[in-house]
DNA sequence: TAATCTATGGCAGTCGCTGACAGATGACAA
DNA sequence: TTGTCATCTGTCAGCGACTGCCATAGATTA
């Protein structure tokens, strides 16, 4: 990798640490892109070319999300009923955080931080939510052959599925100091929504 | 209803017919709120008096909606299952959609196509959306007589009832001319998804 | 009719975001 | 090492969403 890329995923991570440490400390809508830009001696041109919108830097979570659902799928047996499937993505999710190296669980705690003082970014998160339900509606349908338009229980699993990956990051009860914990509750909340359903609903 | 509030009413109306008109004719984002007011004939000042925002022009059935499944859930017997509960909150949501004015028909469907051809506006819908659960979350909390802060299985029941109005109202498989064809698709989305569940799984 | 309340418009200003151009900097071959 | 090229970066000018402030026109009530 070239001295170029380096400097830039340098400053991507400085940029992603800056704009959170200043949100936390003083709130999002009221911490500026030229503030962020600043504290990282950049121009708030220059952010615009790392991140399109100062709400993408709280979605980049969700996208690394959505990509390893997406891979997830497609190395699950063909013959394995949807939701299942979707249930193993959810795994991988949280595997992925498990296995974050530490700069990356700090910031994903600070995200969730973030979120929990700021409902509105919540909001935007699940915004994001709907388009990657989209996509995966899209490899469930080609999954159950049938057609994503018209077929309505794709949409309803799909939908389901996401619903326990929001809930189980949301609403953690307990401060949340370590992955650890949320993993905990991840796993709680995939065994109560397993538990929900009719074996064979999802066929 | 003195000539004041009468005449708010007919400008709120105003303004969101000739929004949605130029939207569906030139795209949302190419819309400038100073046009919308300009064709309403108010100072753009003024628009931001009556709407937040130009997103909630796109948010305003949303609010509809909440208010009627809030409503519901206080109405309900307090025995009855959570997620029961619910469903009759959406139901009476179709019904109400089903029961307005010609007018307010038209808007509804106008909506519709713009979410279509908008898919970002589905996001906003959806972010909404996000509030509105932790809005029901209380109430069914208390029904259940758990702590919303912990409760998880409280959020699964909201989370999924939501999808359920979600889904029934995206992807209609063909066009949607008249209400009825919404309400039909509606219909067999409730009766699927209530098919899904294990019964008592909401207790 | 007079006093009062409130809806409105104009204006100035902030902030998010973009396009266009020019200068700086790393990549790579001779 | 040097020169060329691709890419990154900053500056600047500008648009559109949105807000606070103040003055005024209109509706309401006494």
């Amino acid at each position: 990798m070239g001295l170029r890329e380096r400097k830039k995923e340098k400053t991507r991570l400085a940029i992603l640490d800056a704009a959170f440490d200043l949100f936390l400390e003083q709130g999002y809508d009221s911490t500026t892109v030229d503030q962020i830009a600043g504290s990282v001696e950049i121009s708030s041109r220059t952010f615009f070319r790392y991140f399109t919108s100062k709400d993408h830097l709280v979605l980049w979570f969700h996208d690394q999300g959505e990509e390893i659902m997406l891979e997830t799928l497609r190395t699950r047996p063909a013959d394995e009923p949807s939701f299942t499937a979707l249930i193993h993505g959810l795994r991988e999710v949280v595997r992925d955080i498990q296995l974050s190296t530490p700069e990356d669980t700090t910031r994903f705690l600070k995200l969730r931080r973030l979120m929990e003082e700021n409902p509105h970014l919540v909001g935007l998160s699940v915004a994001r939510g709907a388009a990657t339900e989209r996509r995966l509606a899209v490899e469930i349908a080609a999954r159950r052959n049938v057609d994503v338009m018209t077929d309505q229980r794709t949409h309803l699993i799909v939908a389901f599925a996401m619903s326990i990956l929001r809930v189980g990051f949301e609403c953690p009860h307990r401060e949340v100091t370590d992955v650890r914990i949320l993993v905990e509750r991840m796993e709680e909340t995939l065994e109560l929504a397993q538990n929900a359903f009719r074996p064979g609903w999802d066929v």
